[in-house]
DNA sequence: CATGAATGAGACTTCATTCAT
DNA sequence: TATGAATGAAGTCTCATTCAT
């Protein structure tokens, strides 16, 4: 249609717009996930969030469904990169997972609208879910390399460790948060995981990256 | 309201039916949550379900909420029920717990339509969770006592147990089952409370009681 | 559901009203079809105009087009009705073709709204098409066996008999009509299906019944 | 509106293109009202089939109404064009009359498409109606000069012819087309209008110019 | 108490139209 | 002029709730 499109560029102009709004109404959403189950949500109330005209959402999501799937995937999104970020020059399994419970308690505690977001999204999307898995399972593979983990059952080990991340965000959400909630969550769960009681607890104290 | 009530004898006759079609209808909403989200299903259907009338419904719940709240309440009673009659004549706590979460996994194994309704149900009610939590809470402390547990903070304890018997309800319902589930995740989460690897295998195997 | 329900008066007290509400419905569709295209007419204008609220057309019709339909083939009755009625006593398919034909272009000057709502219907409605050619059909067999008629083809014929007659209707609404306006259409019609000049005029000329 | 229009010299260079983009939106709008019910084809369906952007069509026309009209202008002025095509070179009104009844049956067959649309415009558009009722007029008399017709109403005889004509293309759409549809249908047309039948047959059958 | 028709608020969605680029 | 994002009115449809029978 565009005659002298380019295949390089194709997001120039209108497209930097565009892509504003639309990560603009995915933001709303999210933040009324914050208050309100996911059903609960409005299309009108995402666009009044957004600050924009209610039809304006369908220019970018054909249906209300779709603006849920989009919020889960740009969640899962947000969760793979913040993973493989702290997983930078971290060569343990063990400690990957560890840090990646954690971090994702704290910021449960320093955003919990946020939190109480991805509860719920979570909750729904399946996808999302299988996002996290992928690098969870990584991080449970090498923990099992270096002889820190020994669990009976992969499929089961990965559920545990989400349900406890997610549980532990769920219990900041909702008010019932300790002192060092990370750090403690993350013992247990490499524990779980068969790492000898020593040496989860000097793994779950270890000193955050950044 | 009740013109003649009185808080004793009044459960004769008529009551009987009635406490029938209220129980109806409570089963008829739990039938529909194992299909669909809470805040998807109509109070139409669930009055169809329950084969009575659309307005019927509102002879016995005042609005849409208290519907959604008397199967939370119904079933957190049911828990109860359930924890208490298992833990007949078992002394210790950590095995009282290992059974606990073991029956949970094995009723999803059984009736995953069920399953499917509690964990939606458990999302939203808080005070379903509650209700589980002071049994749960009992055992551990027993566990505690006998020297079974070590673990940092209860609470988290208690979000641990609760979270990874739900993770495992979900893996089921979510087609996920491995063989002998409810034998490894109850094996995991003893582990986490600080059981020593071999105690936690074995105590997860023993044998159910009926 | 009704214990005692009982297959020969199923249309007891609650039926009465409700086929009341539903016919009401109908005919205030129908009468709105009178002043403006189907496609233009909004459910909400139709709950108006029959004076319940917008809810209550979904109480009768799922959809829509549903409510379209049901304007059809009530129409569709009618005229099959109309039809049967205008033909009792006449033993010759010639002059029951010409009477059905002078009495919807009579009726249509008499109710030019209902003229121009069955003239909108017809054109979207398939089905009432039909409906009236089975009527036709029979006349025109009998009129080729009276020796009435001669054409080349049966369907042919048919269709010209229901052009005609709906162009008749359509001259009339929009304020083309002519003296003996029937009389003349059908004289023009018997003549395409063969009929002599002489005897078509006779024909159309001859007293209607009633 | 035209800051410098002139309605001599215009016509050059963007004008040209100008003229092109809008018979483009006209022939697309035609396109879409053979599959779709005129008041059911959105703006900018016609755009997209015409491969503009949606805000283009507002340069050339003011509302959608305009667009519509547009239509039916175009469509009649394209009536005109064929039947006076048609006409050349044929003096006898009801040859005349023959011919452009079975010219239209035949293009409905040829173009089934086209067909559609313009039996969904002609019910819309009273303009494009009596546009052609000029030309069929003028048969008429000449057909009544030459003796081949008799009819007791110009108005109704006019009618007739474009009922029949409209109603031939119907059941060609309508797939309820036969053999020499467009034959039959002229030689009862003919007859209609007082046309001896043997008389009507032999015109009917007449080969077609071209 | 049971019934189910009626209600009307409110959600979803579409689309003609405007306007900045 | 062309574009296409934004707008918001209007229509479709659902459903919790009320109420007469």
């Amino acid at each position: 249609m565009n005659k002298t499109a380019n295949a390089d560029e194709p997001l120039t102009r209108g497209h930097k717009k565009r892509e504003r709004t639309r990560q603009g109404l995915i933001d709303a959403a999210l933040r009324l996930f914050a208050r309100k189950e996911v059903g609960d949500v409005a299309l009108l109330e995402v666009a009044n969030e957004a600050e924009v005209a209610s039809g304006t959402v369908y220019n970018y999501f054909r249906t209300r469904d779709e603006v849920v799937e989009a919020v889960g995937l740009a969640l899962a999104d947000e969760f793979a990169d913040t993973i493989s970020t702290l997983s930078i020059g971290v060569d343990s399994g063990s400690r990957r997972l560890s840090i990646g419970v954690r971090m994702f308690i704290r910021r449960a505690i320093a955003d919990p609208d946020w939190a109480s977001a991805v509860i719920r999204v979570v909750h729904l999307d399946q996808a999302i879910r299988s996002k996290i898995a992928n690098q969870v399972l990584a991080d449970l593979r090498a923990g099992i390399e270096e002889g820190a983990f020994s669990y009976a059952d992969e499929n089961i080990a990965l559920d545990l460790v989400v349900s406890c991340g997610v549980g532990g965000m769920r219990a900041v959400v909702e008010g019932r948060q300790v002192e060092d909630h990370d750090i403690k969550v993350a013992e247990m769960v490499l524990k779980a995981l068969g790492t000898t009681p020593a040496r989860a607890r000097k793994l779950a104290q270890q000193k955050l990256p950044g």
